[in-house]
DNA sequence: ATTTAAAAGAAAATTTTTTTCCTTTAACAA
DNA sequence: TTGTTAAAGGAAAAAAATTTTCTTTTAAAT
């Protein structure tokens, strides 16, 4: 398991074992949502609250840690920040995985048409994944 | 004020004044949080109960004549459902609006690089609009 | 006009998220 | 190490968001 402790020291947050393994948790699993992230910590902490849950998420947010994920018709979920990237979300087992795509110039035509300043493009394909496809046929 | 009594008798839904009242509320809107379309249902029923529009926005939804949109770090907002477009969210001023891209070149690469049947693109573009830059400068 | 299922409204219940308050602990300095 | 302190944890309560229940009203189709 990764060590945070010089990661959140960078973010002004005490290195707490919640929050470490929060982390873990987080980065483990890609994506996750609050009652999943909830569950899998009470294995390792039975005491915890929901709401330090709640409060580490909100906190590793504010400062750009976190990012949350809202998804059409689910919960969100949260990942590790990490340099841009598309969503792939599967309706039907609710997987959820990063993808790469070049956004640039969607985002550039975008801009000179409408005006706008774009600071971020956000884009989540929603869809079948190969497994679940296999699983219909 | 567009009648929508028969696009209601299309979707099963009883044409209720309720409910035509909302329908031209979030036409005219564009785009519009529950509690806004609630205030200013308000003002039209003094009485109308928010489950009543929680409950219309449901089955509008579910039907498909609304279509709900997540906005990072707002509420949802709802539209009456429209082919394929994109949003552009002012993160100043909170305004959203429509925008035709094209994105069939994107989800076509994504589908095959990663075997997903890709059944619907979202994209969101946060920045800011024109009228916020005036502003700034 | 009459009938009936759907929808409205009011209130309560449930779910989700945040806050409060008190205790514990990570971080840091002496 | 030990002492100090602000940040964070946990429990409970509060607040916010959404759904459900139940009774009455009403749109729609006889």
């Amino acid at each position: 398991m990764k060590d945070y402790r010089e990661v959140l020291k960078n973010y002004n947050l005490k290195a707490t074992p919640q929050r470490m393994y929060m982390i873990d948790e987080i980065e483990k699993s890609g994506h996750i949502d609050i009652d999943n992230l909830y569950e899998s910590l009470k294995n390792i902490f039975p005491y915890i609250s929901l709401a330090t849950v709640y409060k580490n998420i909100n906190s590793m947010i504010e400062n750009g840690f976190l990012t949350e994920v809202k998804i059409p018709k689910h919960k969100a979920r949260y990942e590790v920040t990490k340099d841009n990237h598309a969503h792939l979300f599967c309706t039907k087992c609710g997987e959820l995985k990063d993808i790469k795509v070049d956004d640039a110039w969607i985002a550039n035509n975008t801009s000179k048409e409408s005006g706008y300043k774009i600071t971020n493009t956000l884009i989540t394909f929603e869809g079948i994944c190969p497994t679940c496809q296999e699983k219909e046929s």
